[in-house]
RNA sequence: UCCUCUUUAGCUCAGUUGGUUAGAGCAUCUGACUGUUAAUCAGAGGGUCCUAAGUUCGAGUCUUAGAAGAGGAGCCA
C-alpha cells in the first residue's frame, strides 16, 4: 500500500480499500473530523475517526500543526463540504504539535504577523497557494525559453564590476574588518583581498549575458540579484530573482515583441495549470474588498486581470507620445500630480506610469524611445528627432497595480559611440575591456531585457507586498531566517 | 533616505479630560454535545501596555529619544 498525496486521492473519485496518505493537521472538528494538507494541492482530504474506537490519549493528540500517518478507506462523503472522505483505519502520530505553543491556529492571520513566522507560513492556505505558483511559473518561464530556442546561462553572482550602475551593491570581502591592510596613500588595499580586487554581488546578469547573445545568439539567465539601496517599499527586495534574455539581432521592436509574447505565455501558462491556488486566491481577494468602500474596489478579479493581459495587446507609447497625453491630461492640469509635467525630458514618476496604465489605457503599457540623459550608458542611441531631441532605444513595460514589470533596451553596437557615452559618464574603459571587445569582433545589433520575477508574482497571486511572494524576504533590517 | 501612521493577552483590536482591580472577539485548556466543515454551548487560565528617560500625588494615556512594523515617496526590477 503506496502513500498517496492529498491531491492524487481527490482526483481519484472513487470508492477505493486501503489507502495511505501523510499529512499535517489543519483543524480536528467534532472529535471525529480530521482536515489534512500535505501541500500538494491546496484542498484538504477529510478523514473520519469512529471516536469511540480509539485510543482516547491518541486524539488527544490531533492538533492543529500535528504531522499524522492515516490508513483508511476512500468512500463518499455524507457531508456537504468535500465529495469523498477517508474513513480512518488505522492513525498514527509522526510528529506532535503542542496546540499550546504552535503560532499558526485555524484562524485569520495578518500578513505581518506570517511573515515573522515565514518558516511556518506556507501551512497556510494562502502561501501554500502562492508559494505552488511560484515553482509554477518558474518552470513557465524555463519552459518558454526553452521551447523558443534560448539558452539558458548562469551570470556569475561575484562580480568584479561596479560600472553595472543599476544600483548600491554589498560587498564581498574576506579582509579583517577590524583591521583591513592599507595601502601607502591609507586606503584598503584590495590587492590583498581574496579575488585580489574589490569584488561585489551582482545587480544584473545583463552584460555577461550580452557577451553569451553574441556566441550562442539567443540567451537567458534567472537568477538572484542584489541592490543593496535602502529602500523601504512594498515592491523592492534587497535580494530577488531576475529574468533577464538577450538576443543577437534583435532590434527594440523585437525585444517588445519578446517581452509580449514571454508575459502572456506564463501568464497562460499558469491559467491552464493552477486552477485550484487561482481560484482560492481570487475568492481571499474578494472577500477582502468586501471591506473596501466602491471606489477602491478593482473592476476585474484576479483570474479576469490575468485572461486581460493574455487576451489584449499591450499598449506601445514613445515617450514623446506619452508626455504629450501627461501635459494635456486632467491631474496634471488641475496640478493633482505631485510633479507637474511640463517640459519634454522629464523623468516619468509612478504616478504618472499608473495614470497612462491604470486610467488612460487600461491595460498594460509599453514606453520606449526615452531620452538619453535619463537612461543607461549602454542603450543604442536614436538619431536626434526633427527638434533635435536625443532619445534611447530603451522601453519599460508597466503593469496595472504593479508599475515596472520589465526594463529593457536594444544595446549599443557601435563602439566608437559607446566609448564616447562611458567617457562622458566617467565610466572606467579598462574596467569593461571585455564588453568592449564584442564591440570590437563581430558587433551586432542585439536587445535585451530585465524582469523581476516577484513582481510577476504578485501580479499572478494578486498579493500587495513584494515580502510575501518570496520564502525569505531580505530588506533592510531584516534578514532572518 | 524622506513623510504619515502603528506598537496593549498566543492572534486581531478596544481602552474616554491622566485616576484606584487594563477589557472584548478569536485561539488555548477543562467539561458537555457529536456528520462537522469559521462547529455549537458552559467555564477557566493567560499582560515587562515596544524600550529608556522625563513631567506628575498618580502614566497604557502626556513629553523627549530610540527600536521595530505598515502605508506612501524617491531609486528601480
Amino acid at each position: 500500500m503506496t502513500t498517496k498525496t492529498v491531491a492524487e486521492l481527490l482526483a481519484q473519485n472513487v470508492t477505493t480499500q486501503d489507502v495511505t496518505v501523510k499529512g499535517w493537521v489543519r483543524t480536528f472538528r467534532a472529535n471525529r473530523f480530521i482536515a489534512l494538507n500535505d501541500g500538494s494541492t491546496i484542498n484538504n482530504i477529510q478523514c473520519v475517526v469512529d471516536f469511540e474506537n480509539f485510543d482516547e490519549a491518541l486524539l488527544k493528540r490531533v492538533t492543529t500543526g500535528a504531522a499524522i500517518h492515516v490508513t483508511g478507506e476512500l468512500v463518499e462523503s455524507q457531508g456537504k463540504g468535500q465529495s469523498f472522505e477517508i474513513v480512518v483505519k488505522t492513525l498514527e502520530i509522526l510528529g506532535d504539535s503542542d496546540s499550546e505553543s504552535y503560532p499558526i491556529q485555524p484562524k485569520k492571520h495578518s500578513f505581518e504577523f506570517l511573515r515573522e513566522n515565514a518558516h511556518l507560513r506556507t501551512r497556510t492556505n494562502t502561501f501554500s497557494a502562492i508559494m505552488r505558483l511560484r515553482s509554477s511559473l518558474s518552470f513557465a518561464v524555463h519552459k518558454y525559453f526553452n521551447e523558443n530556442g534560448f539558452y539558458n546561462m548562469h551570470t556569475p553572482i561575484i562580480t568584479g564590476s561596479d560600472a553595472e550602475g543599476a544600483g548600491e551593491m554589498f560587498r564581498v570581502s574576506t579582509l579583517d574588518q577590524k583591521k583591513p591592510p592599507l595601502t601607502e596613500d591609507g586606503n584598503i588595499d584590495h590587492t590583498k583581498n581574496f579575488f585580489g580586487k574589490d569584488t561585489n554581488l551582482t545587480v544584473s546578469g545583463q552584460l555577461e549575458a550580452e557577451t553569451y547573445a553574441m556566441s550562442l545568439g539567443k540567451v537567458y539567465t534567472f537568477g538572484p540579484t542584489f541592490r543593496a539601496e535602502n529602500s523601504n517599499t512594498s515592491r523592492h527586495l534587497s535580494e530577488f530573482w531576475m529574468i533577464e534574455p538577450e538576443v543577437a539581432f534583435m532590434d527594440l521592436a523585437g525585444n517588445m515583441d519578446l517581452a509580449e509574447d514571454f508575459m502572456k505565455s506564463v501568464l497562460s501558462y499558469i491559467l491552464d495549470n493552477n486552477q485550484d491556488d487561482l481560484e482560492f486566491l481570487e475568492k481571499r481577494l474578494l472577500d477582502d474588498e468586501k471591506t473596501k468602500p466602491q471606489l477602491e474596489r478593482s473592476e476585474l478579479s484576479l483570474i479576469e486581470k490575468i485572461k486581460f493581459v493574455v487576451d489584449n495587446n499591450f499598449k506601445r507609447v514613445s515617450y514623446t507620445e506619452a508626455i504629450d497625453i501627461l501635459r494635456n491630461c486632467k491631474p496634471n492640469k488641475k496640478k493633482k500630480f505631485k510633479y507637474i509635467i511640463n517640459e519634454w525630458g522629464a523623468d516619468l514618476q509612478s504616478e504618472h506610469e499608473r495614470f497612462l496604465v491604470e486610467k488612460h489605457f487600461k491595460c498594460p503599457v509599453i514606453l520606449f524611445d526615452y531620452p538619453a540623459n535619463i537612461k543607461a550608458f549602454y542603450m543604442r542611441l536614436n538619431e536626434p528627432d526633427n527638434e533635435g531631441r536625443e532619445t534611447v532605444r530603451a522601453m519599460d513595460v508597466l503593469f496595472p497595480g504593479i508599475g515596472e514589470m520589465a526594463g529593457g533596451s536594444q544595446r549599443e553596437e557601435r563602439l566608437d559611440v559607446l566609448k564616447e557615452k562611458m567617457k562622458a559618464l566617467d565610466i572606467s574603459e579598462e574596467e569593461l575591456w571585455w564588453y568592449l571587445d564584442l564591440r570590437k569582433y563581430g558587433s551586432a545589433v542585439h536587445s535585451g531585457f530585465g524582469l523581476g520575477f516577484e513582481r510577476l508574482v504578485m501580479f499572478v497571486t494578486g498579493m500587495g507586498n513584494i515580502r510575501d511572494v518570496i520564502p525569505y524576504p531580505r530588506t533592510p533590517q531584516n534578514a532572518e531566517f
